[in-house]
RNA sequence: GGGCCGGUAGCUCAGUUGGUUAGAGCACACCCUUGAUAAGGGUGGGGUCGAAAGUUCGAGUCUUUCUCGGCCCA
């Protein structure tokens, strides 16, 4: 063999990747594939793995969360695929709800187009070509990060099958009698006569009247209170009628004091915060006082008052109840509650099993529940109520506040808030709560805390409020007997609607004729039919059932839900509330949650911060595989930082993975024959083969191991140390000279060309799921026919590659060449020698290492020109380096006294 | 303001039931190589483990407080 032989690496594989030009290139080759479909048709008969995909909303351009969900889903489809699974992800979207009305609201606005003049139905189909305009969008967005999909046939909260279905979801509820009509506030103009959503309302000054009143004490446990009275202050005294109950802070400290002054309230005693003492005396005009008492706040525990009103028939009990909302910032440190009429008051008050009723109609009257006042309109009602608490002796002082006030955006008109009818679904009466922590339980969750954070949710929150005053959704399905006031509960009913909505879609619920959904059974005229819409997490929270339950090619429940680690309180929940609450378990089997994406600092990305980075702009630098390893190297656990100086350390590792390839391909020739693994003679492979064989074998189930727990940035940073270390600085090291000079049929070449041939499958392999373009742009230049990486499973190692003895002795043998490399290195620095092949290194062993060395040639591993071992008891282990003396071989260019053995003919 | 979660080298991450001198890769510095070459190899520097106090023979690990950040709620 002479120098003109030398075997160098070859191969169409460049080293420069060129990402942002070539992945389009892949998506077109998947698209001519029909990739998706031959996914499908490979792997029919193999048990499913089902990730459902939670529905980004139809809306905007995806930002960088959006884009680490879609690429974490891929990563875990396509592992379980390659895992031997049938492995589906139908995408979708949510297309109802509030952010699309606006928008097209906000459009006629431009237009100086009145939305109350555009008919309900022109509207929604507004919203509707809106929403489907924007799933165009998202589609090719997300499929430009490499997600394999069936996009062709995602599903979407807005299509017929979909309206159809929640129609159904909400009778079972209607028919079990958990979903009740009740009340809750809401802002509401009754100029208007409408509710309004917080971005259409408009804070500016109003003047309001302000009262001081007192609610004398029933019963406490603080003796001392009980012929005391409670005062609180308000700005809407005409909600003093609707009061339910009063709210005290634990933590305030409370003062009781007796006023002596020569009024109506001489020798009356009265609590208020200690902090607010002083303001409440100058805004009273209270001039002497005595203070009797003062205690903490969580001793009001208990305390029960009467109403102001209590004589004139309001003679039902006042608790007062622990809220932390009361503050000292005004007032008196206790709060007036009406669950009526603020959504504080509401919470509170439904806690401690109060629940709002109707107390003002929508024209803002008082209504038959409110007892000498019905009839009268709110705004009209404050003189009325201040002149009766004069009257009952309650009212310790009143005035005017200009403050800051709620006003509708388009009338002008203060806004109150107001109890509505609104329709929920109950927690306890079907034991929804129950169920859905059982569930819970029976639920894995990655990372294993989501499982707490839901539970503490699902076991403190209120019924489900599933109705909202607003157009773009699902209209609830339902009629009111105009007589008897009871709900229509009539399977057919719900079934014809159901059946209608399939056909044509729910917009006919606004237009067409009542009598045709409630068909021949019942009489239009009898009946009032709603004209609200479905919350919106009712609509996610049903995909479970137009999706998993009703495609064929699906399976329910969910093998997985995977989201953000807000959907704890939104889209794992709701589907969680929904699906217990009709198939009495969740609708899936696992929920994967993951931290929010932040800057390189740790701090949320924002407009104002100017730390935002757009996907595009990532595709656009680096590529979307750079972008893939950055989702599989961070722990989604935890907030996931992000910056360009993180990218482009991603980046290089990625050169140092792309590179791995190409000494592979190179020395190969690209050339790649299938090998059976079963049928490799261990036995006749080298030492070093056989221990890499074994590094394969046992990476391989920390792979499998890492998977399982979807444990990805582990898994990640193991393969890359398997490339950097084990790979690039080690075997490829050594073996370099054994590919170059070693001629084509030798055995020990032939062996190392079978490992780079294991090496490279198993890489392809294992990087596919993270590296999905790379490894295809692999594996078409290895096979140039019709096929893809992504339609190949994970490799199975023969057991007979684990050998943890010879693993045991080449890790001693590594310590060694981590030795010898230090010698080498100084003789090195001192400028005796450059390369390691000018050294000559002299071993000393001990007896036992001396032993597992007796077949092992040093100047192989160590790529010096010459290796002597030595067994030295005394000493530990220690190299001597010299220069190598004679000449250099051209071929191999190792440097020997004699002509070269290996290459001088 | 409340609930939950988190803070280990410049970066991404390990760190078992508390137990030697806190690890890896990348980045960085220096050197070598020029037959993986806009590559490759070697050596090395770098951490009061967010802060303080406490428990303990011993704390990155347990407790408390504070601080910074994130999510949810108000």
């Amino acid at each position: 063999m002479n120098k003109s032989q030398i075997n160098l690496p070859k191969t169409a594989f460049s080293m420069k990747a060129n990402l942002p030009t070539k992945e389009p290139e892949i998506l077109e080759y998947w698209k001519k594939i029909n990739l998706y479909e031959e996914l499908r048709n490979k792997s029919k008969s193999k048990e499913k793995f089902v990730l459902h995909d939670g529905p980004p909303y139809a809306n905007g351009n995806i930002h960088m969360g959006t884009a680490l969900n879609k690429i974490l889903k891929d990563i875990i489809v396509k592992f379980h695929q390659m895992d031997g699974k049938n492995s589906i992800y139908v995408p979708g979207w949510d297309c109802h709800g509030l952010p699309i009305e606006w928008k097209i609201e906000e459009q006629y606005k431009k237009n100086k187009k009145n939305k109350n003049e555009v008919p309900i139905v022109e509207f929604r189909k507004e919203c509707r070509s809106f929403a489907e305009k924007w799933i165009e969008v998202h589609k090719s967005q997300f499929k430009r990060l490499g997600v394999i999909g069936d996009w062709e046939n995602y599903y979407s909260t807005m299509s017929f099958d979909a309206e159809a279905q929640i129609v159904r979801e909400l009778g079972k509820f209607l028919k079990e009698g958990s979903l009740y009509r009740g009340f809750k506030p809401v802002l509401w103009s009754t100029v208007e006569k409408t509710a309004l959503a917080d971005a259409e309302v408009e804070y500016k000054d109003h003047k309001s009247d302000t009262i001081y009143a007192s609610f004398s004490v029933k019963s406490s446990q603080i003796k001392e209170l009980e012929d005391s009275e409670i005062v609180i202050w308000t700005t809407t005294p005409w909600t003093i009628p609707a009061n339910k109950a009063l709210a005290y802070n634990d933590a305030l400290n409370y003062v009781l004091i007796k006023i002596n002054d020569e009024n109506d309230f001489k020798n009356r005693k009265i609590v208020i915060a200690e902090a607010l003492l002083e303001s409440v005396i100058n805004e009273c005009s209270i001039k002497d006082f005595k203070q009797i008492k003062k205690f903490k706040g969580k001793e009001l525990k208990g305390t029960i008052c009467n109403h102001p009103f209590f004589n004139l028939g309001y003679d039902y009990d006042i608790p007062m109840l622990q809220a932390r909302f009361v503050t000292t910032e005004q007032g008196t440190g206790i709060v007036h509650c009406a669950p009526s009429h603020g959504p504080d008051d509401f919470n509170l008050c439904i806690n401690n099993g109060i629940k709002a009723i109707e107390t003002v109609d929508g024209d803002g009257k008082y209504t038959n529940h409110v007892k000498l006042f019905e009839g009268i309109h709110i705004f009209k009602a404050n003189p009325i109520v201040i002149e009766k608490l004069k009257d009952q002796n309650k009212l310790l002082s009143n005035g005017e506040l200009v403050h800051s006030y709620p006003h509708s955006w388009r009338s002008k008109a203060p806004l109150v808030h107001r109890a509505t009818p609104q329709w929920f679904i109950s927690m306890e009466s079907h034991k929804l709560r129950d169920k859905a922590l059982k569930a819970i339980d029976e639920t894995t969750f990655y990372p294993s805390k989501g499982k707490e954070r839901l539970r503490s949710m699902i076991e403190t929150r209120p019924d489900w409020c599933v109705s909202r005053q607003r157009v773009w959704g699902v209209p609830l399905p339902i009629f009111v007997n105009k007589k008897t006031k009871e709900i229509l509960i009539d399977d057919e009913v719900n079934e014809n609607i159901a059946n209608i909505y399939e056909k044509e879609g729910s917009d006919c619920w606004f237009s067409d004729n009542p009598q045709r959904f409630l068909g021949k059974k019942y009489k239009a005229e009898d009946f009032d039919k709603l004209s609200d819409i479905v919350e919106v997490w009712f609509d996610s929270g049903s995909t479970h059932s137009f999706v998993l339950e009703k495609r064929e090619d699906l399976k329910w429940p969910a093998s997985m839900y995977l989201e953000g680690s807000d959907q704890h309180r939104g889209w794992f929940h709701s589907s969680l509330l929904e699906s217990c609450g009709t198939r009495g378990r969740a609708p899936f089997e696992s929920i994967l949650s993951h931290g929010f994406v932040v800057d390189g600092k740790g701090l949320k990305m924002s407009k104002s911060l100017g730390n935002a980075i757009a996907p595009e702009d990532i595709l656009k630098k680096y590529g979307a595989d750079i972008l893939r390893i950055w989702v599989a190297s961070s722990n989604y656990a935890e907030d996931l930082r992000i910056d360009y100086s993180i990218l482009d350390q991603h980046a290089e590792s990625y050169r140092k993975i792309r590179n791995t390839f190409r000494y592979l391909l190179g020395n190969l020739n690209d050339n790649f024959p299938k090998l059976d693994l079963e049928k490799i003679d261990l036995n006749k492979l080298p030492e070093l083969e056989q221990f890499m064989l074994h590094k394969i074998y046992s990476l391989n189930l920390n792979f499998k191991k890492y998977f399982k727990n979807y444990d990805f940035h582990n898994l990640y940073k193991e393969l890359l140390n398997f490339c950097t270390v084990d790979l690039s600085a080690f075997y490829f090291d050594i073996r370099k000279d054994t590919l170059y000079c070693d001629p084509k049929e030798s055995s020990k070449r032939q062996s190392t060309i079978i490992l780079l041939n294991i090496i490279l499958n198993s890489l392809l392999k294992w990087f596919a799921p993270i590296l999905s373009f790379t490894t295809e742009e692999i594996y078409k230049l290895l096979f140039n026919d019709s096929r893809s990486i992504h339609l190949e499973q994970f490799l199975e190692f023969p057991e007979s590659f684990k050998n943890e003895k010879l693993n045991g002795k080449w890790k001693d043998l590594i310590k060694i060449r981590n030795i010898c490399n230090i010698s080498i290195e100084e003789k090195r620095a001192s400028k005796e020698i450059g390369s390691s092949l000018e050294a000559k290194i002299k071993i000393n062993l001990d007896k036992k290492l001396f032993e597992i060395t007796q077949n092992i040639d040093f100047s192989e591993l160590c790529i010096t020109s010459s290796a002597e071992v030595l067994y030295n008891e005394k000493t530990e282990t220690n190299v001597q380096t010299t220069k190598a003396k004679g000449s250099k071989c051209p071929v191999c260019w190792k440097i020997t006294e004699e002509a070269c053995p290996k290459h001088s003919e």
